[in-house]
DNA sequence: ATTGACATCGTACATACGTTCTGATAATTT
DNA sequence: AAATTATCAGAACGTATGTACGATGTCAAT
């Protein structure tokens, strides 16, 4: 069903996306014929066809520019890109004071805006950024900035924000449920797991991007 | 100059903006015709063109829909962010095809848009998928998007992209400058560096940032 | 009544534009 | 190789659609 897109029909509906961005109305066969270097229009046409079989557009038969991109609605401009809130930081062993995360406004905290390719269109995505070493050999080091979404009940595997109330410390580790207490395991080969009573973790969410700048 | 608008005009102008609320283009005069009880299409022309003199809307002479309502323009979005061409994914030890890079234009590939946290300002920038594990002790891992900024001069140290002329291919490593020739060191234990003449490499570029979704 | 600016009609025309047909060529499969 | 299938080329066709133009109607000022 979702076949990969051909070089040329990638070069089509980025080019339909261009030209509705540049003007108000949608372009002519002949418009993308000439704006992609095609020879022909009814290769336009053919490759028109595939793309909205593959359901990238609506087109309306017999009607002047009538093509409509599925998917990409109009332009709220800004719904495409998403503030999350860089909550704080988080280090291995280290306490971290997260509290206030549900309490306080998105606004009360420093601001990073993404792309929705690593929110997988998710909101309420938040940010920290890693401190230590804990979670290296999940290819997560220091300074890296990870996303996570707020979830309190992880899948098992699962890299975890959690909240170790007897410890008041949160870490990053991978997440294990085992009957009543939770496996914490750091992706660190020289560190070890924290085993804790179930009732004693909560978990804050789990990451679902990871960023690095160099 | 800011004239009362004749019932008529209201009429039509009302029209295309549901019009255009409901498809995504704009109609054409026949469209408004019989949506406003229009008997001739030179009356809709008649009222178009006033409404162009006064400012209502844009006509493209000649070309169909080429109504264009002015004033509400859905602002140029956010310039903070930027789109880059993903041209292709790179791999360990395996051919990878980035020609054309260069002689082909951005459209041809397919787009992620990163925020400017990732780029450091810079433009030019490009996207490559990471296949492979050539680069996991530098928590660079399979399915990884790294972000390159195009030089072919980096310092030592450098995550780069290099092209190895005689074997063809193009890799992800660590680049060395020694004398004459390129060390280009893997970040995985279990892999050898690869030395080579410094005329037998091309660097693509140094690699800025890593993002990774789970 | 006459004029003239304004709005509307009806119609015709030229071209903008989607569609289709016949083959050619490249990529895959048998 | 032969047979299929996917993709492209070029041209032709017919509808969709913007535009032009003369005729008609309206209404207020002359």
């Amino acid at each position: 069903m979702k076949r990969p897109l051909s070089k040329r029909q990638k070069s089509i509906l980025n080019y339909i996306r261009e030209f509705m961005k540049e003007n108000s109305y949608p372009p002519t066969v002949r418009d993308i014929q000439s704006g992609c270097d095609i020879s022909s229009t009814s290769v336009v046409d053919y490759n028109l066809q595939i793309l909205q079989r593959e359901g990238h557009l609506q087109r309306r038969r017999e009607v002047s520019r009538g093509i409509e991109l599925t998917g990409s609605q109009p332009e709220p401009a800004n719904i495409s890109y998403i503030k999350v809130p860089v909550v704080g930081s988080i280090a291995a062993g280290e306490p971290l004071n997260l509290i206030g995360a549900d309490t306080l406004g998105k606004e009360d905290f420093d601001q990073v805006e993404i792309p929705p390719m690593l929110t997988g269109g998710k909101d309420n995505i938040f940010a920290l950024k890693v401190k230590g070493e804990s979670m290296i050999d999940a290819l997560v080091g220091d300074g890296d900035m990870v996303f996570l979404e707020p979830v309190d009940r992880p899948e098992n595997g699962d890299m975890v924000a959690a909240w170790i109330q007897d410890r008041q410390e949160t870490t990053l580790k991978h997440f294990y449920l085992e009957g009543d207490t939770v496996k914490l395991v750091p992706a660190n080969s020289q560190m070890n797991p924290i085993i804790v009573a179930a009732d004693n973790v909560a978990v804050r969410g789990r990451v679902v991007g990871v960023v690095r700048t160099l």
